[in-house]
DNA sequence: TGTACATCAGTGAACGCGCGTTCACTGATGTAC
DNA sequence: TGTACATCAGTGAACGCGCGTTCACTGATGTAC
């Protein structure tokens, strides 16, 4: 066994962490995303981060506030996600709504356990918690290209924050139930992303043509 | 106290319970609703239908399945509920398709803890051990009425089951988005059934004309 | 530069509560004769 | 019609596990002098 070798191992079983608030947190989510469940014992984190079980209570008051943590960083990423695919579209394009509704649709099915977390109680207190920024800018990325389409396509009568919050409901709707199997269930082998930009498309149309008698 | 109080007074107190599987169904319902939640303690379902803590054990083999056995009672109630509304109105009418979806969103969103219990994993469970009638029966009365709505306006290419699904997820996606608390965040007072009913009518115009270049 | 001391971040054992489930039992019910 | 007996549906007490949380402690770190 080298020094080198014992070196990193001395940093690693050093008596202190170092940053173990945050490796709570990672620990937290991977248990959640490893049981497909919001449940997951507070002693297993603390083990997963190579810490006993009283060790967590330095840097959270209880396991709520853990699951706090947890939820805002899950909010976080999509944010992030969603920023990242904004850019990579014109504003205003139909691409681009789409992208955004299949990068949702991906982002949550993709991490259905921290679906429930997000949108469950615990989720909706860190998202109160977390700052406006944060809690609004992913929707307004959607907004904001929504907007420009509307003025582009002569529907600019029409509220942009409505038609975007229409939308966003036709993606969460479909990954709601893609993870619900329903999907499946009724259209077997059915891509729910083809699916999502048909739909999307068919709305849009429907708007630029008088939407009702 | 009178005779006939005494009597009913014995029917109630009588050793025998009669129909305790349904009445403990029953509880359990109601402590899911009351509380909001599934976690329910079985002891307080026992208590609730006036046995004690051993008694569900002769009727139901563990506690989930005395949960699979109300997550059947749910979807048996979302299936009726379905029907009576499909009946209102005629096969192919606009209306009946919005009515259908209103109701859905209504029956979802009155009910948020079933929901989590139908759509979770011990709900899925008990949709599959339902029988196959019961299981399509709901979703097949939409896509009877969209069918012949697909027929009446010349969309008959258009596939009616698949249909039925997008306009399903629009439903299902605003209903999750009320529950969610978003829609009262990005668009403050306003009425789900009326964003379902102007979103419905936009979707259905777009179908009529060409949905893509 | 070294020492004393306050503070901080861990440990490991144990407590205690909630709750699902079991067990030996007892009262009620139905049926054969 | 009455009696004996099997069976069934309850009771009440207790077991036992999972797990969140606490407590007295100890090793590490930083800082004043």
């Amino acid at each position: 066994m080298t020094d080198l070798n014992r070196d990193s191992e001395e940093k690693q079983k050093s008596y202190h962490h170092g940053n173990l608030r945050d490796a709570l947190i990672i620990a937290a989510a991977e248990l959640i995303e490893d049981n497909a469940s919001v449940d997951f014992a507070m002693i297993d984190a603390a083990r997963r981060a190579g810490v006993s079980s009283a060790a967590p209570y330095r840097h959270f008051k209880d396991k709520d506030a853990l699951l706090e943590a947890v939820s805002q960083m899950a909010f976080l990423g999509l944010t992030e996600n969603t920023r990242k695919v904004g850019q990579l579209h014109p504003v205003g394009s139909e691409a681009g709504i789409i992208a955004l509704g299949k990068a949702y649709i991906d982002f949550v099915t993709k991490h259905h356990a921290f679906y429930d977390l997000m949108w469950g109680d615990m989720g909706l207190r860190a998202f109160e918690a977390a700052d406006i920024e944060l809690k609004t800018s992913g929707f307004y990325i959607l907004v904001d290209i929504v907007h420009q389409w509307c003025d582009d396509n002569q529907v600019s009568e029409y509220d942009a924050r409505e038609l975007a919050v229409k939308l966003w409901a036709m993606a969460h709707g479909l990954a709601c139930m893609t993870m619900n199997h329903q999907l499946e269930r009724f259209l077997p082998n059915v891509d729910v992303c083809s699916l999502l930009e048909s739909s999307t498309y068919t709305f849009l149309e429907g708007l630029k043509h008088p939407p009702r008698a």
